[in-house]
DNA sequence: GTCTATACAGGGATAGAC
DNA sequence: GTCTATCCCTGTATAGAC
């Protein structure tokens, strides 16, 4: 069970429509439904293209589901600095970033779909390439949240003991609500519904979490 | 496509027995992976039995998907009574209810299982089926939880405008963490690890609504 | 020398028939 | 209770095309 890509001598283009089609038809139809046909299809290569840039259907969704996850963070990263580096009002920037993180990993697009294929196959991946998923994906962005949290705290704008905590009840509180009523982006959400989801996580955290000094 | 069990003359037991055989095979393979075959082999019966009892594949999935989800519900409700209805120790007792509910949901029988399969498959199942899903299950007890936060408001121990939201708030802060680590029970979580969940959600949970006058 | 197109072997699924 | 018609999927093989 190859965890890296395996072989690739064909053309760079074509892998990456490859691996773009099998990302959008995993999303579309979960693991066991999608079909190397259909993949092929999407990505307008033969099947034995498919073939020859991927050993097996299982590489190409494990290796789809690493560079999704990795995005994902970096996208979420974006979005953390955007709004969590020059903070004026608190609050605001908050829910903004909350709005935003859920629109970037629920919306329409593939990103949550193929995270909610994984989340469906899990106990058929292999321990060692869920344990990567995880930490290219979610507990990275944990981890980079945590690291702005603190920034924040030197900052005088939030006070805890555990940066880690404060950041995991944030994405609870503002981001879980929304993932689990949607399905992990399976079903549509009101922007009203998520920007309410938002205001209220923000408003339970600053009541755990803002500093005493702080407005 | 029914919504309501179909059919079934034959014996109840059989039906029964077919309908915890297909809990279980649903819940270990996911809807797509599971067989006829291996549900009328776990349930020691005839396929042709299996088929007397439930139209299709689809329709078994769903009445045991709806069934699965009523005694849930019924089993948290219980834990509810029990720890919610004579609180002396707030704190402790929000945080058993935590504990029991994630053993109770997550544990490596079937009810959980049964959830992830039905959360993987949630594109493929009509929307009056999932809304009677969610309304005999998580709904329900989101709504049991919210009844029982305001007679612990009335009694002065927890102070809030909405007690709905405060109920989701616990769930988030208390449940969905532990929820999500285990991939909704596919994989174990130390026993240490939710007691720290539970211990740090409460923690933050009073935070925000333990009423002024309360200890 | 990689890609396309198509066909094929082997296995397994549902649902119904005997 | 077994047997079978029908279908679909994975992965390979066999052609030729740029």
């Amino acid at each position: 069970m190859a965890v890296v890509a395996t072989g690739g001598t064909g053309r760079p283009e074509k892998r990456e429509a490859i691996a773009r089609a099998a990302t959008a038809v995993f999303g579309r139809e979960g693991y066991v439904r999608a079909s190397m046909d259909a993949i092929a299809a999407e990505a307008k290569v033969s099947k034995r293209t498919v073939y020859n840039h991927f050993a097996d259907k299982e590489t190409l969704f494990l290796s789809v589901a690493l560079h999704n996850s990795a995005e994902l963070t970096e996208r979420i990263a974006a979005l953390m600095a955007r709004y969590l580096d020059r903070v004026v009002d608190l609050r605001q920037d908050l829910v903004d970033l909350a709005v935003e993180r859920a629109r970037a990993v629920l919306s329409a697009g593939d990103h949550g779909a193929l995270g909610r294929a994984i989340r469906a196959e899990v106990t058929n991946i292999p321990a060692d390439v869920l344990e990567a998923w995880l930490d290219a994906g979610p507990i990275a962005s944990q981890r980079d949240l945590a690291r702005h949290f603190t920034t924040l705290a030197d900052r005088g704008l939030l006070a805890f003991d555990d940066a880690a905590l404060a950041a995991e009840q944030y994405t609870l509180l503002t981001f879980h609500g929304v993932a689990e009523r949607s399905f992990w982006g399976a079903l549509p959400v009101a922007d009203e519904e998520v920007a309410r989801i938002a205001a209220d996580g923000v408003e339970a955290f600053l009541r755990i979490y803002r500093a005493p000094a702080a407005g």
